[in-house]
DNA sequence: TGACCGCGCCGACAACCGTCGGTAAAGTGC
DNA sequence: GCACTTTACCGACGGTTGTCGGCGCGGTCA
């Protein structure tokens, strides 16, 4: 059950808080919520229920921990975002890498330091094919 | 009103749309019907709708033809996809362009050739900085 | 002991999504 | 003129999302 492909996908709200319980590792309802505070306004009620549904859905796991709830995540992030960025690919550039990158560029562009280490991640992933 | 930064996000399935309809020019609901059919089942209705729908929030115009609906981009596509891959990075990857292509090194990979024109894509951008 | 607080639980809301059926008008062919 | 097709329009559905209020329980503290 370790595999996103077979999750409901996520919308931005519940990446949101999935980014932030990859980050923390065991968190608490609260614990999400005096992040999101820090951002923007929203209830402990609001958190909860979303955390809740995530957990409906498998994407994360809880445990009673005393009389509160301790919530982690349930798939890990990088094959997450692995699929996520492909179906993205899919969907908005036809399977395009390249389509990608371009409008990245021309978008938020890339600093030099950025194109350098980005240069670098393909350079090594050329040469040790998987 | 061509700046897609004020309209609504798309949908999975409404972007599906767009693509056709940046593709094809300008377009009856039948045309998009008819591309679409070859993918996936789907009534007439449901494609009528989804693209009234999308007029509504400015993403097409439409106008009238004899006795039919003639649709058509109101928004570029370069410059929505710009956008699109902006927030992207931004909430999947706390906006780090590394992490993102990290991420699609690790899942589909990119052919030699793929590799060969990204690592170009960066050199020009790099040598013309905007 | 009684007031307060933290937290889970239940239920609700308006909006939206993707899906489609039904109706009616307008044109086409015989 | 009549049948048939094409198309727009209206309305609906079951589901999900993000948002939250209210209740109740259990622990804390004065």
């Amino acid at each position: 059950m370790a595999n996103p492909g077979n999750l409901p996908p996520l919308t931005e709200a519940q990446l949101e808080i999935m980014n932030l319980v990859w980050e923390l590792g065991e968190v608490s309802v609260v614990d999400i919520l005096d992040r999101l505070a820090q951002q923007r306004q929203v209830t402990r009620n609001t958190v909860q229920t979303m955390m809740t549904r995530l957990s409906e859905k498998g994407w994360l796991k809880h445990r009673k921990e005393g009389r509160a709830f301790l919530f982690k995540a349930a798939v890990p992030r990088d094959s997450t975002l692995r699929v996520l960025v492909d179906r993205f690919v899919e969907t908005a550039f036809s399977g395009s890498a390249e389509g990608l990158v371009l409008a990245m560029l021309e978008g938020r562009g890339l600093s030099d330091e950025e194109a350098t280490r980005i240069r670098k991640l393909i350079n090594e992933a050329r040469r040790r094919p998987s």
